[in-house]
DNA sequence: GTCTATACAGCGATAGAC
DNA sequence: GTCTATCGCTGTATAGAC
C-alpha cells in the first residue's frame, strides 16, 4: 500500500463521502472535513487536487464496478432473465454490496454532479445500464420503462414509509415492482405505439 | 400593481429562474443576476430577504397548485379512474401548463431544495400527492408504485432519447408508463406480498 | 513526502448614505 | 430604490517547515 502516515487520504475519503451524503456537497466546507480530521484545509490539497477530486476518488471505484455490470449484461442473450438478473445485481450494489453509501451520496447529490466531471461519467454509465436493460428493444417506452426500474431500486429507499421495514424488505420491493416494468420490454406493443417510430438506428 | 419601477422584482425572478435552471442554484451567484440586470447584488436585497426567498418567491404559485391537486383528488372516489386523472393533470401542469420552467428548475435541483424551506415544502407536497395516488391501499409496494408513477412524468423529460420525440408524445409515453404502475395499485396481491412476510428469497 | 501558515478572489449578507 | 463599503466565509494556491 501507498500510505505511509496511516491513510490519511482514506481516512479523508470516509469522512467527505459521509459528511457530502448527510449534508450535501456544496454545504459541506473543506473546512469542516479538515477539522473532523484535526488537519488543515491545506493538507487537504497535498492529497486531493480539488474538492472535485475527492468525489471523483470514490466515485472511480463504482464506474468501474457499473461497467462491469454492464458488460456483463451485454454478454448475455437479450431475454426478460438477463434483464431481471442485472437489474437484482444492480440492487445487490445498492443494498447488500460492498458500498451503497456510495450510490446515496450519488442520489443525494445529482443536481451538482451534473456539473462534476465524475458526475457525467456517472450519468453515462446510468444511461448504458438502462441501454442494457432494454437492449433488443430501443423503443422510447422501452428506455422509461427501463430507467424507472432503475429508479425503483433508488427510490425504495425513502419513498417506502412503513414502521419497521427492513433493507431485504425494500430490495425485495424494488425488484418487484422494477420486474413488471422490465417484462413489459420487448413485448410486441398491442397499441398503436408506433407513432414517430423513424426506428432509430442504435449503436 | 405594486411595481413602481417597472417590475424589478419581476425581472429578478425571471432571470433568476432561468438561470437556476441553466446552471443550477449554488453555481448562480446573485452578482451574476445583479448584472443581467444592471444592478448591484445590494439592490437584489431591497426585493427579496435572501437566496433562498428568491427561490421561494416563485416555488409558491406551484405549491398552491400541487394543493389544489391533491385537494381534487381526496374529493374524489379511491378508483383507478381517479388516480389516472390525477397524474393526467400532474403531467399537464409539467408539460403544457402555464409553468413547466418552474418544474424543470426543481428537478434540476433536487438535492440544494432538501436544506431550504421551500423545498421541503414542496418534497412534502410531492409526498401527499403520492399518497393520494395510493388512497385505499397503504401498502408499502402501492407507495412505491405511486411515487414511480409521479417519476415517470418527470423522467420521460430526458430518459427518453430519441431524435425529433415531441412534448406531446413524452407525455402520452409518461401517462402509459403511469397508467400500468396505477393499475397494479388497490389490486388484490396475486403473490405472498403479504407484506411484513420474512420471506425475501428471490433467485 | 506530509503538512502548516498565509494569502487571495469570490460568495451571501448587512449597514447606512443618497 | 439603489448605491458603496464591509463582514465572515468559501474554494484555491503557494511558500516553506519538518
Amino acid at each position: 500500500m501507498r500510505e505511509s502516515t496511516g491513510g490519511t487520504r482514506e481516512r479523508i475519503k470516509a469522512v467527505a463521502l459521509e459528511l457530502f451524503t448527510e449534508q450535501g456537497y456544496e454545504k459541506t466546507s473543506l473546512r469542516e472535513i479538515a477539522e473532523r480530521l484535526n488537519v488543515t484545509k491545506a493538507a487537504l490539497y497535498y492529497h486531493f487536487k480539488s474538492k472535485d477530486d475527492i468525489v471523483a476518488s470514490f466515485v472511480e471505484d463504482r464506474l468501474e464496478q457499473m461497467d462491469a455490470l454492464t458488460a456483463w449484461a451485454d454478454s448475455q442473450p437479450a431475454t426478460l432473465a438477463t434483464r431481471r438478473a442485472l437489474i437484482s445485481r444492480y440492487a445487490d450494489t445498492m443494498f447488500g454490496g460492498d458500498m451503497p453509501s456510495v450510490m446515496r451520496f450519488f442520489e443525494q447529490n445529482q443536481t451538482v454532479l451534473k456539473s462534476l466531471s465524475s458526475g457525467q461519467q456517472m450519468r453515462g454509465r446510468m444511461m448504458r445500464l438502462a441501454s442494457a436493460l432494454c437492449r433488443g428493444d430501443d423503443s422510447p417506452a422501452a428506455q422509461l420503462r427501463a430507467t424507472l426500474s432503475l429508479f425503483a431500486v433508488h427510490t425504495s429507499w425513502f419513498a417506502v414509509r412503513a414502521p419497521g421495514i427492513s433493507d431485504g424488505e425494500r430490495r425485495r420491493l424494488a425488484l418487484e415492482v422494477a420486474d413488471e416494468l422490465l417484462a413489459a420490454i420487448g413485448a410486441e406493443p398491442d397499441e398503436d405505439s408506433a407513432s414517430t417510430s423513424t426506428a432509430g438506428a442504435r449503436g
